[in-house]
DNA sequence: CATAGATATAACCATATGGTTATATTATAA
DNA sequence: TTATAATATAACCATATGGTTATATCTATG
């Protein structure tokens, strides 16, 4: 994954209310009107946060009836565990640096 | 780890500047001085991000002479990992969402 | 010791974020 | 069709974020 998309997932990821939401998907698929009385927060504020999490494709969303059931997207989170053990290769950089006499050397 | 501090890891991983400098400590420990000009940023912004990574415990610093060369600590990263598919267990928060009959059954 | 280089910190600013209330929108039920 | 419940969107506000410039701190060197 590019890392401007990257960093825009962890980001998704990087809020205490969303991070328990993802936790509590990962047990069962909720519907808003289930997530709001665990949170102290509006009903708006659950339905952005879903939202942030749909768009980065952390979640999925099925609606039944008048609910919207939400379900963790597992493979986005394989995706993301892999991309912190594969970082892209940078080593062109550090030769461009190097050849630019940017490189510290000490020891 | 705590759903609060995770959260804080991963809106540490959650900026393009930051993630691309993990990418780079991942080839190779690198001081200020040499990541300032692979970004088009300050010199002072690169140091907040580097003072943000270390308070999140993502990088290491040794001072070397006059620079501070700055390691990817990997076993967090390896602990973020696991994070993403060890979430808390939740399952209490549905038995009293089930109790309050605040559980939405259709089908 | 005085100077210079590398890094950190302070103070500031524009934008992003996460919450709110008010108001659509959509689907079921009367 | 009208009313109600669930969800989404709009508009707004306080705080966090990521950049800047100016300045302090720390280390090597003349």
């Amino acid at each position: 994954m590019e890392i401007k998309k990257l960093a825009d997932v962890f980001k998704a990821l990087g809020d205490p209310t969303r991070l328990k939401i993802i936790a509590l998907l990962n047990y069962r698929d909720c519907c808003v009107c289930e997530l709001m009385p665990i949170f102290n927060v509006s009903q708006p504020s659950i339905s952005k946060h879903m939202q942030r999490l749909k768009v980065t494709d952390l979640v999925t969303e099925t609606r039944k009836g008048q609910w919207v059931f939400y379900s963790l997207n597992r493979s986005k989170l394989a995706e993301i565990q892999s991309s912190l053990e594969n970082f892209p290769d940078l080593s062109e950089t550090f030769k461009e640096l190097e050849e630019k006499g940017l490189l510290v050397s000490c020891d």
